[in-house]
DNA sequence: CGGTTACTTGATGCGTGTCAATGTTAGTGG
DNA sequence: CCACTAACATTGACACGCATCAAGTAACCG
């Protein structure tokens, strides 16, 4: 991996400081020991440059990490040099969560803006969950509600026209956006090419970009300088055929718009 | 759920003769403590007709299931009664896992074929946990080769053409039937009609026919009578673009052909 | 300011969907 | 044992969504 580590961060001192506690503990009660547990974890924060594999399929890792900051996504490459984007990954998530039982990556993770991650070796996700038995099941959770996504997604690509894939995409992430607090309304950060969009939704550039004309047209989504500005959100939601429930999320982070 | 139940078979005496503890015991080594939690679950054996659900899209269920015989599959029902089938199950498979951590379903849950499922509540499982910890770690995994499949199903009907993601299916399937000891060498059950096969990979029955004729004229495989023969499997490799590591088999399940 | 990368638009063709009809097979009841 | 039925499989004709090719424009950057 070629990006420069910045900090080896050991040293924070409150639950509020640490990022990755920050986010395991909003999801369920934790005892004394459990969250002493969790706070001594010990965490090596990177920052990495836009556009850069942070592992590569086939790779072995020894770590997962989680993101801070930024905007990463998994991808696998087929022949001739055909792409498929399998997820998106904003802060909060941890993308490679599951090489922690499946030694071998089955795809690629990389960074499509520059991003923060931190990253935790396996053997301390080890101790830790000997520790804090409740963690292991927010973590498994946490891999759960990944799948379940990636199942939304083969729904979407497998028996949607592109117009509802491409809309799809954009309400999920406006949800997801706004349950990590990280949306401003109905706007958020998307530094995704057309290139890659059709690589997500199994489209052409070419057809892409006259969907997201339409869309334009229609006064539902607009995009422009790696933004998504959702204009009219029934609308867009409407044509997606988008109902949130596969995020499974919890009640503090739902929002119905 | 419309099935009749059979047995409430609570009363295997060895590891041999209890379906879930062989299946679980041959991920790992477990001490005779786990082994006798694990021999002491709870089981309820049912018997399901062919196609009928076992969990629609929307309930919570309170057990998940293990596959005994059989042949079940995961679907999406979506707008204009578009379908998409997720994933197929095998015996040893436990397609609904994921219930124990997220309790609303995301995807409805459907035998193809009669078959026999071994139900554990979600209370017995969490007991077991506490008793065998290294088995939250089995579960775990295998929940992670099944989001790694569907990764691999997303590359697939996102980037290949209908004759490659069918001959995708039928390898991975040929594959998987090895592992758990179900093929006669080449030949594997596969009770799937040409509707339900283009509901997996995103293609009209039409389609699905024409591609099937072609497949066949080729003289790569063959479905007739509810089975599919391979008669050319480097060449069925070879147009599915098929590498087997996404299944994630331990050594000894793996088969190279 | 030339080079690079992303976006945009038009023309054309292929892969696949849709519609419609027919063949095939297995089950059912007389 | 044979009509009758209901799925499922198969085939042809035609249309459409989307890919591909090609070319031009806009934005960025050292």
């Amino acid at each position: 991996m070629d990006f420069q580590e910045s900090t080896i961060a050991n040293d924070f001192e409150t639950r509020e400081k640490n990022p990755l506690a920050r986010r395991l503990a909003s999801h369920s009660e934790f005892s004394e020991e459990e969250l002493q547990a969790l706070l001594s974890l010990p965490l090596k924060i990177v920052a990495i440059d836009a556009d850069t594999d942070l592992l590569v399929e086939g790779e072995r890792p020894t770590q997962s990490c989680v993101v801070l900051s930024g905007f990463l996504c998994r991808y696998k490459l087929l022949e001739a040099g055909k792409r498929q984007i399998l997820s998106f990954h904003l802060p909060g998530d941890m993308p490679d969560l599951h090489s922690f039982h499946l030694p071998r990556m089955d795809h690629s993770l990389c960074s499509l803006t520059p991003s923060q991650v931190a990253f935790v070796s396996h053997q301390s996700i080890d101790r830790l969950m000997e520790r804090a038995p409740k963690l292991a099941a927010v973590l498994w959770r946490s891999s759960l509600v990944d799948a379940s996504v990636l199942r939304q997604w083969m729904a979407n690509n497998g028996r949607r026209t592109a117009r509802q894939r491409i809309a799809h995409v954009l309400c999920e992430l406006l949800v997801r956006y706004r349950s990590i607090g990280l949306a401003q309304d109905r706007r958020y950060r998307f530094p995704v090419t057309q290139i890659e969009l059709g690589d997500a939704v199994g489209a052409s550039v070419v057809h892409v970009n006259r969907v997201l004309k339409d869309l334009r047209g229609d006064g539902l989504v607009t995009i422009a300088a790696g933004y998504v500005s959702v204009l009219d959100w029934p609308g867009l939601k409407e044509t997606a055929g988008f109902d949130p429930s596969y995020l499974h999320l919890l009640k503090g982070d739902t929002w119905v718009g």
